[in-house]
DNA sequence: CTTAATGTTCCCCA
DNA sequence: TTGGGGAACATTAA
């Protein structure tokens, strides 16, 4: 890959060192861990994080929003990231750090994993260095699907409350899969689609609406600066 | 005009 | 050392 960085943002002080480790470079490899996409090249490799906006787009047409631009041996590859709030680093260290994807962790590494852990379950959930990928929307999802309350203390899960989590977890993201991930506003797929998955929420922007299970209103609450959503009678502390 | 948004990091405090 | 809380980042849309 030879490559050429019209960026005003990648990682903040490093553009212009990074454009010149991915010149020359050849992709080898481009896989996923966590939320990051993971590009390995001939030498070293590249970690792509999109944040809550971000795209990368094979020969694209550029937009006010373009903040970097690969240049490919037949084509550009364009960063685009309204909000910048994603990253492009040099190197895989973040993604080292991460914990086990969801859909590989076992339900005796997951409960080994949450013993001791005295935070709350919605804030282990969504650090990374526990476990890999897991977003707002997911987690407000599979706390429902499993009838946790989200302020529950990590530590004071039962067995049987850590293994209905591990279900709901795998349950939860097979399903998104399926239906192709959550449009809201602006996820669409590396073919531009729009995923499905946001029809079958049952509580993450449903504040208000009766929950599917009780009927009583689903509750939204401000925690760990994340709007969280759940059914205040199903999900028990 | 104000608020909140699929995310993460950093700082201050207990 | 761990964890909670809030601010910050930048833009858009309701």
């Amino acid at each position: 890959m030879s490559a050429r960085f019209t960026s005003r943002f990648v990682t903040p002080g490093n553009r212009a060192k990074l454009a010149r480790q991915v010149a020359g470079r050849r992709i080898e490899t481009v896989t996923r861990r966590g939320k990051f996409i993971v590009i390995g090249l001939d030498s070293g490799g590249i970690a792509v994080h999109l944040g809550m906006t971000g795209k990368l787009l094979v020969a694209g047409v550029e937009t006010e929003h373009t903040h970097g631009v690969f240049t490919l041996d037949d084509g550009v590859l364009l960063y685009v990231d309204p909000r910048q709030f994603g990253r492009i680093e040099w190197g895989h260290t973040r993604v080292a750090k991460l914990g086990p994807e969801p859909l590989e962790v076992g339900l005796a590494e997951f409960s080994k994993r949450l013993r001791g852990r005295k935070t709350r379950v919605k804030p282990l959930l969504l650090n990374q260095a526990f476990i890999a990928g897991l977003g707002n929307i997911y987690v407000d999802e599979m706390l429902f699907t499993a009838g946790i309350h989200p302020l529950t203390h990590a530590s004071r899960l039962s067995a049987v409350r850590a293994a209905k989590l591990h279900r709901a977890m795998v349950e939860t993201l097979t399903l998104a899969i399926e239906h192709r991930g959550s449009s809201i506003s602006d996820y669409v797929d590396a073919d531009g689609n729009r995923g499905n998955f946001q029809m079958l929420h049952r509580v993450y922007g449903r504040e208000g609406e009766p929950c599917a299970t009780c009927g009583r209103p689903i509750k939204k609450a401000v925690v760990a600066t994340r709007g969280t959503h759940y059914c205040p009678v199903c999900q028990k502390r």
